[in-house]
DNA sequence: TCCGTAATATCGGTATTTCCGATGATAACT
DNA sequence: AGTTATCATCGGAAATACCGATATTACGGA
């Protein structure tokens, strides 16, 4: 007995599942497009080289034998994955990113933030999808460097010259906070003064170190998330973006009132202009702008 | 350009992924016993049909693009399945047959029932396996016409000349039963006379009509399952499989001490000597049997 | 019952694909 | 700089995918 082939034979499987399903080789052949003698010698050195047979041919319609319809099964897995190679390659082919990173300020929380996403998953759910976070001169670098390719930033004053932005949809909102207990709280409405005699709690980013030379003291830390941490505590005031401190520490912190805040900052889509963006990057990039 | 063909190539993706594996296209020849031209040409040709490059050949050792990492998970996939298919077919030429039923009686409980199941599932994973329950003539007749391969049953005195029996690893503990709360239950010890005043629970099957001519009335069931619900609300006594009662209705029913109980109930395995046993109803019947 | 229809198996021939071995070029290592 | 291992390319041979024609066989209608 010749040993069986460890390898299967080109479209023989295809042409297997469309025989079984339709019930006819000849009708299988017209599904695929071949001639039906194609068909009835894909089947016949299929069974041959499995050693199996497929088909009772007995009567006028080949029907499935049992062990046909236990292969049967693990034939449509087989051209299920074999679909799905081909669609992600199709994909690839047409300028589909493998993997797209974003880099996130905290500031950022579009009310459809979650539906956005999931919408990029419905579209192109091959794809590789990291999210970042960094603020200011630390996300520009990594969408300079390539390690991103799309920024969500607090809009800057001045952007370096491969950097390309637009403007998001939804603005930031930024207000003032200070623990619920602490003095601060209880003067209403504080002067500015009385702030610049307590300690600011301040953005700060890993690159940026120019900020020292500013007045006083204060402290500092790269994410939204510890400074609100560090006015839960009571360390200071902060400016800090609404909705995290609604949905992340309801009621301990309080809003102060001072003229020129709330702060609506604009929120700055950026992306580097000597590295194209990727179809799946170009869709999330329109439907982040406005 | 060339619309990208709908099919793949033979054996493009399993050179892609050993090349991948290996690092290198000569090491995938290797492996495969192909030569050094047929895996360059082939993934060179299969990045022309997919239209993505696969590969960085700018260094000694090609080293996969990101699109080529994104696809290498997929076609690992392919193979994968590719794979479990070419192995259950060779366990098909084998001999292994696509399904497997098997008839039980309740009699019948081996201590390592599961062991013996989870056994079969690992020697045999892509078996089908089905289970039906069903006493005496029942089970004979299932595994006469066909819709059962192999059978549980207590020893019959006699059996069709086309079933073949072998004995079965662990004999059946059978014993009296009644309600807790039956008034048979409180006579210690019990006399035969005293069964004979009560209606008996008597298995039946759904061939055998000849123990209607038996004396006295009694009720029956299909199954001891039913037969020791039945029991459990008083209607009656039973001859009942031991591990049942203990298992399902703990402290429910008595146990009566009457001279030849409990029986010690052979179990036979049977099967067809018209229809030949697959490989793993083989295996099942001689790890059933002593 | 007989006949037409539609199905499968088989065969010969052609086109395509796979595969090999040789050759040349290039990168890494000594 | 030489050595070695690697990849790309080319021509030819073997395998196989494919087609059209033909024989044969089940199924269904008159």
């Amino acid at each position: 007995m010749k040993p069986s082939p460890d390898t299967l034979r080109a479209d023989s499987v295809r042409a297997f599942t469309e025989a079984a399903h339709g019930g006819s080789f000849s009708a299988a052949a017209r599904a695929l497009g071949k001639s039906q003698s194609t068909i009835s010698e894909a089947i016949a050195n299929l069974e041959i080289d499995l050693g199996v047979k497929l088909f009772d041919r007995r009567t006028r319609r080949p029907k499935l034998t049992p062990e046909g319809q236990l292969l049967l099964a693990q034939a449509s897995l087989m051209l299920q994955a074999e679909e799905r190679f081909m669609r992600t390659a199709g994909q690839l082919a047409a300028g589909l990113e493998p993997r797209l990173t974003v880099v996130l300020t905290d500031r950022y929380q579009s009310p459809d933030y979650e539906s956005i996403l999931s919408e990029l998953d419905q579209r192109y759910p091959e794809l590789e999808f990291e999210c970042l976070l960094g603020e200011g001169a630390d996300a520009l670098a990594l969408v300079q460097e390539g390690r991103a390719q799309l920024g969500l930033v607090a809009a800057q004053p001045a952007y370096p010259s491969d950097i390309v932005r637009a403007t998001a949809q939804h603005p930031s909102q930024t207000a003032l906070f200070v623990a619920a207990d602490h003095p601060l709280a209880k003067l209403t409405p504080p002067m500015p003064d009385d702030l610049a005699n307590v300690r600011e709690l301040r953005l700060n980013t890993y690159l940026d170190e120019a900020s020292v030379a500013t007045k006083g003291r204060y402290w500092s830390a790269p994410s939204f998330l510890l400074l609100m941490e560090m006015a839960e505590l009571g360390f200071g005031w902060a400016a800090l973006p609404r909705w995290m401190v609604e949905r992340y520490a309801p009621g301990k912190l309080t809003e102060l009132s001072l003229p020129g805040w709330p702060q609506q900052g604009v929120i700055d889509v950026v992306w580097s202009s000597r590295r194209a963006l990727g179809v799946a990057g170009h869709w999330l990039r329109q439907r982040l702008s406005v």
